[in-house]
RNA sequence: GCGGGUGUAGCUCAAUGGUAGAGCUCCAGCCUUCCAAGCUGGCUACGUGGGUUCGAUUCCCAUCACCCGCUCCA
């Protein structure tokens, strides 16, 4: 079926403003980077999502592995914890991470990625290669270990001297021979036939030439001058109490989880809960992104559904596993196409240094299509964070097992962190549909238990006492979904706005009804319409709702 | 943060160095017996701040927001 020009996004956009989903913040002020507000709809298509996520988590949780439920309680922390909470959880010192931008080519890079980049980076690799083709006569250099570049040092001087300064693995000696070649000297001296790793090679010089010859790092891109690096702390700052000083700093949380870990100890003292064992929460959480962008997919205040599952250090892979398996059904549960899900296991290195395993579970949003974007992430954190905790609180968490003969240890932890703000843009996504043969061109396809408005009440026309029937039909049922009167315009065009909006179900009183009691329920999904008498519209709505 | 693009009504667009129109939406009324029908009327806009000019929505500068790319990220 044909498309309109607009992109897909931009169409998503306009139909979120235009039914009051999601607008931009502060918008009468010219809006407000990286925030957004949601609308009538909006707020209660999300309070829907986050309820069909606290019910399947914490209300009726899911059966575990060994066919009996798994345990999870629920809480909800305060967004500003004591500031040391953020420097044991490594927020304070990882968080915050220093970039640095290429003067030439004005690429953005972390820092701490730039040696690895280098090593990979084109230019390096076809200097390198450069090298070894002209060592493949007489010096025999350069070989490629492991993605890495390792070379011998004493014939890499040699060649590099005779070639004047063009070696590469030594990017070093391209950028300051002199330095480089100097403390090859010094090293093949000391420990003749040393292999000289490339990244040693390299770190070595991005401290050493920048202090001789104020050179700085070299862009993994084109191999220009990096700026220093400069802090970009990702966290929101504010101060407790009036006075503002360092003493009354206090952060937003970055994440919810951390209020978890913070309240183990209670929640483990007073609840009687034992591992294996989960606490969910659902909450905003903040971050001073460097770019907000994509609509709601990344702004600088979210709202997180995150669940720590604590469970015996043994148990830690079988619990990721579950509970991959477990997230990924639960989103297709929500009316996600399957094809549109991915699971991104983030490989070595790629992780979180206190990781021993995550996977992404990935949507195709319309900005990654055909490629997929971060939904939620089942992160193994192994004790870190009980461990940091403890650590830093001086306090105890370790658990005691007394059913195997007081085991201690401290509990390993795996979590599905969800992004509800993404949920929503998920589900905004997923729903729409664009079809010309109908009326409504636009409309979503929003699971009937999620969608903010579940029945539309009408009179067929404004008279013959359809009004009245339609009116009590609503006072009847208002109580048990939302529903909404509408007896303006033609019934065409408020089925229309009902489609937009993602109602599941409409419901007509027409001329029949004062005969026969009934009235016709059309589908959204299918214009189809289905004649119930007046007194089973509840139940049948009802059944519906749940299917 | 860098580069590129865009900014006129709720939405999609137009015109113009002399303060702006249309379609759809929305609101009111009439009408209307099942898929955005019709008639009448109504509300609503030049992102913001400077500069040039007799006069700026239009030209220039800055800024803000959004989109695309780099990068980051739940």
């Amino acid at each position: 079926m044909s498309q309109p020009e607009t992109s897909l996004m931009n169409r998503l956009v306009a139909l979120a403003k235009r039914r009051g989903f999601v607008y931009p913040a502060s918008e009468i002020y010219g809006g407000l980077n990286g925030f957004w507000d949601f609308g009538p709809l909006g707020t209660q298509l999300k309070n829907n999502l986050r309820d069909a996520w606290w019910h399947d988590m914490v209300e009726c949780p899911p059966i575990g592995p060994d066919g009996k439920p798994v345990s999870i309680v629920g809480l909800d922390s305060a967004i500003i914890q004591h500031p040391q909470a953020w420097v044991a959880s490594g927020h304070v010192g990882g968080f915050s991470d220093p970039m640095q931008t290429c003067r030439q080519c004005k690429k953005l890079f972390r820092a701490d990625h730039v040696p690895d980049m280098l090593r990979e980076a084109d230019w390096v690799l076809s200097l390198a290669e450069e090298m070894q083709v002209g060592a493949l006569d007489t010096l025999k250099l350069g070989t490629f270990l492991q993605g890495q570049i390792a070379f011998d040092g004493a014939q890499a001087l040699a060649w590099a001297r005779k070639k004047g300064k063009k070696l590469a693995p030594g990017l070093a000696l391209v950028r300051n021979p002199s330095v480089t070649l100097s403390w090859l000297d010094e090293e093949i001296r000391s420990n003749p036939g040393v292999k000289i790793p490339f990244a040693e090679a390299l770190r070595f010089v991005a401290t050493e030439q920048k202090a001789q010859t104020g050179l700085q790092t070299p862009c993994p891109n084109c191999g220009g001058d990096l700026t220093e690096p400069r802090q970009f702390n990702l966290m929101f700052e504010s101060h407790a109490g009036a006075v503002q000083d360092e003493a009354s700093k206090v952060y937003l949380r970055p994440e919810t989880a951390q209020g978890i870990f913070l309240e183990y100890k209670n929640i483990m003292d007073t609840t009687r809960v034992k591992p294996p064992f989960g606490v969910a929460q659902v909450g905003k959480s903040f971050r001073n992104e460097v770019t907000p962008r994509n609509f709601i997919f990344r702004t600088r205040e979210f709202e997180q559904m995150e669940m720590e599952f604590f469970c015996a250090p043994e148990d830690g892979m079988k619990w990721y596993e579950y509970w991959v398996t477990e997230r990924l059904r639960w989103w297709e549960a929500q009316g996600v196409k399957k094809e549109n899900l991915y699971r991104n296991v983030i490989p070595d290195g790629e992780r979180a240094f206190y990781s021993a395993a995550t996977s992404d579970i990935e949507y195709k949003y319309p900005f990654t299509a055909p490629g997929f974007g971060e939904l939620e992430g089942v992160a193994y954190r192994t004790d870190y964070d009980l461990t940091q905790h403890m650590k830093h609180s001086r306090v105890n968490l370790e658990y005691i097992d007394q059913e195997q003969g007081n085991r201690r240890y401290v509990p390993h932890v795996v979590e599905p962190a969800s992004g509800l703000t993404r949920g929503v843009l998920v589900l905004l996504a997923e729903g729409y549909r664009y079809d010309e043969s109908r009326a409504s061109p636009e409309w979503l396809q929003i699971k009937p238990s999620l969608a903010p408005v579940k029945l539309g009440i009408f009179p067929l026309v404004n008279k013959d006492g359809m009004p009245e029937v339609a009116e009590k039909l609503y006072m009847d049922l208002r109580g048990e979904f939302i529903c909404q009167y509408d007896a303006k315009q033609s019934i065409g065009k408020r089925y229309a706005r009902m489609d937009e909006t993602g109602t599941p179900f409409c419901a007509t009183i027409d001329g029949e009804t004062l005969k026969d009691q009934a009235v016709t329920i059309r589908d959204r999904d299918t214009a189809q319409q289905e004649r119930v008498s007046l007194d089973r519209v509840k139940e049948y709505v009802g059944r519906k709702l749940k299917g």
